[in-house]
RNA sequence: CGGGGCGUAGCGUAGUGGCUAGCGCGCGUGCUUUGGGAGCACGAGAUCGUGGGUUCGAAUCCCGCCGCCCCGACCA
């Protein structure tokens, strides 16, 4: 039982001065967590109580569903890093230490390499698998700006697992086993939560779905459809292509003078005062605007890529880059410029674009640019626009891009239409493939007897962050309102009044109430006031609360539901089952 | 790393050149109080982030440094 009146517990009156989402919030002036650093939290008795609610939910269903913990340390050597790269790749996000000899160690991001090296000194047969290894450990990131407390450390706690099968077959049964227990996990947590089409990215491997917890303060943003169910992170996000348009009528292209219109606002001015279309005016939307980048390979390589989108979207970086990764596009410099003369500035059209072409800048188009459609766009001689320039008939690129911004309202592969939301990754499911078990070289034999290079998943929670995001969904204005798995305990038992007998009454009904195996947090504090104490149950979030007090002379005790609110009034008699019911429900 | 803001008691804050740094919460002692953040009295707690400078006098003005928060870039 948690005595409040000996309980390590100082809840606050107001809000931290530095806390901005609700959930930082809350679980600060409830005294569940604080800030050591930034990015770096301690968990206090409460706290750690809905962490080890959380944890041990994952744990469950890890086990539930065949799979086997270990543990593997926080803190490890360079070397199996330097061999997938990693060691270079992480760059500054990677803690780094030495120890006393000088060398290299570091806090481990994530835990691959040691998996896989794992698996490789103990199997060696196709018979040993599919194998399903988790751990549950704290990571550690040297975030840029860690931010909204619990939610985005440096220092955090991750559920992480990994599958090895012989072929990728297994790997798909892996990677659904995988997905039926995370829907199993969330759903546990009270969450709120989509599954969306994720870019497989860095690590390579061809299926990722992320699950994302609904909250306006998550990092990502995705895309719903609103008929046909589809979901995607924005970078993942696919551009219905337009059927080709019969350009038979579209007058020739021709170039006239455009003199001060750098920016496309200035051009679409320009062309509605100078060459009106007649049937309507023209828009940013008839514009083909063209922007380069020096693009990075990892080794070095840099080339030059530009990318082709109607006048009306921007690029979004975040996508660009996710398609480009592992290259890391930048925009074009004076310097980029100066290399380059026959780009002019703020007049680059497809003329001078392609790897043909004497700048060598390879040019993609945004899928929305297709055969037949017609553009204003630069002609590449500065104070010049082409008009009438039609796509398939006067230029063609090296192929698409998908880099536009995404907006809501923009049009679904089904037909459907697309609205945005945020949402904070608490899972992350992928297909890893063989890129681990190539660097560091597992193999197993098959039933042939040939080496054969082993395939993984790789499957992560966010087990701290999950308390977080439970939190930013389960509060309201008075605090936590904790679904009861997750919550510190199930009573939150309150005595108050002036006589003795409530006291004598709530000790009894406490220890019954944990006699009955429900966990009892019991408000004892003979100096609080009522209010205080009734304000603070709201704050921590405990879904029961029970009060026993002055209606105690009426031989009534209180119960009261903390999310829906309701109270009622129960003869002291019937209370032990009439909160065990409650608790149960 | 770019842009913005802020460092005053455990927490939230006032104080823009004048000597004793103020208030609320919290904390301690005593009395009163116990159904919605109680009252009274007394009290403890701050080298005003840090180093230097200007000045008769600096929390306050100037310069450097450190730290923190927010937006962006970046990320479970």
């Amino acid at each position: 039982m948690l005595r409040m009146s000996t309980l390590f517990l100082r809840t606050l009156r107001e809000d931290p001065a530095d806390a901005v989402v609700p959930s930082d919030r809350l679980l600060t002036r409830a005294g569940l967590v604080r800030r050591v650093a930034p990015g770096i939290f301690s968990w206090l008795p409460l706290g750690y109580l809905v962490y080890r609610n959380v944890e041990r939910i994952v744990r469950a269903e890890m086990d539930a569903a065949g799979f086997q913990e270990v543990h593997f340390p926080g803190l490890l050597p360079r070397e199996p890093y330097e061999r997938t790269h990693r060691w270079t790749e992480y760059g500054d996000n990677l803690f780094r230490l030495k120890d006393r000899k000088g060398n290299d160690m570091l806090l481990g991001p994530t835990h691959e390499e040691m998996f896989t090296l794992m698996v490789k000194g103990e199997f060696s047969s196709y018979k040993d698998l599919p194998l399903h290894i988790y751990q549950i450990q704290i990571k550690y990131r040297d975030e840029a700006r860690p931010r909204a407390g619990i939610l985005r450390g440096r220092e955090f706690v991750m559920k992480d697992s990994y599958s090895f099968d012989i072929d990728d077959a297994g790997l798909q049964r892996s990677y659904d086993q995988h997905r039926d227990a995370y829907i199993k996990t969330f759903d546990r947590c009270g969450l709120d939560y989509v599954i969306v089409s994720a870019m497989s990215g860095a690590m390579g491997g061809s299926a990722s779905e992320e699950f994302l917890a609904m909250s306006e303060f998550g990092e990502d943003t995705f895309v719903q459809c609103t008929s046909c169910g589809y979901a995607a992170n924005v970078e993942a996000v696919t551009t219905p292509v337009p059927v080709a348009l019969p350009f038979d009528g579209v007058p020739a292209a021709h170039v006239e003078e455009t003199p001060d219109t750098p920016t496309i606002e200035s051009l679409v001015d320009l062309s509605n005062a100078r060459f009106p279309r007649g049937d309507r005016a023209w828009t940013a939307a008839d514009t083909l605007k063209n922007i380069v980048f020096r693009v990075t390979d990892p080794d070095g390589t840099q080339w030059a890529l530009a990318v082709g989108l109607p006048g009306d979207r921007e690029v979004d970086m975040k996508r660009l880059e996710a398609v480009l990764h592992p290259s890391v596009p930048e925009p074009f410099d004076e310097s980029d410029f100066a290399a380059r003369p026959t780009l002019a500035k703020g007049y680059i059209g497809p003329g001078a674009l392609g790897e043909a072409k004497p700048a060598k800048v390879r040019y993609l188009l945004d899928p929305r640019v297709v055969e037949g459609t017609r553009w204003i766009t630069g002609s590449d001689i500065s104070g010049r626009h082409v008009y009438d320039l039609v796509a398939g008939r006067d230029f063609a690129a090296d192929g698409t891009i998908e880099a536009a911004e995404i907006r809501d309202g923009d049009a679904c592969q089904c037909g459907g239409t697309l609205t945005q939301a945020r949402g904070i990754e608490i899972g992350h499911i992928f297909q890893l493939g063989r890129k681990y078990a190539q660097a560091l070289d597992l193999t197993v034999l098959d039933e042939h007897g040939k080496s054969q290079v082993v395939t993984m998943g790789s499957y992560g929670i966010g087990v701290s962050r999950l308390v977080a995001a439970i939190a930013e969904q389960h509060h309201d204005d008075k605090g936590l309102t904790w679904p009861r798995e997750i919550a510190p305990a199930d009573v939150h038992l309150v005595a108050t009044g002036k006589d003795e007998a409530p006291w004598v009454k709530a000790e009894e009904l406490a220890a019954a109430l944990e006699a009955a195996g429900l966990r009892v947090l019991f408000d004892d504090r003979r100096q609080a006031s009522p209010g205080v104490k009734f304000n603070d149950a709201e704050l921590i979030g405990v879904p029961t609360v029970v009060v026993v007090g002055k209606n105690l002379a009426n031989g009534i005790v209180e119960v009261r539901d903390r999310v829906s609110g309701e109270r009622a009034d129960v003869p002291v008699d019937d209370a032990l089952q009439h909160i065990i019911d409650a608790c149960r429900a």
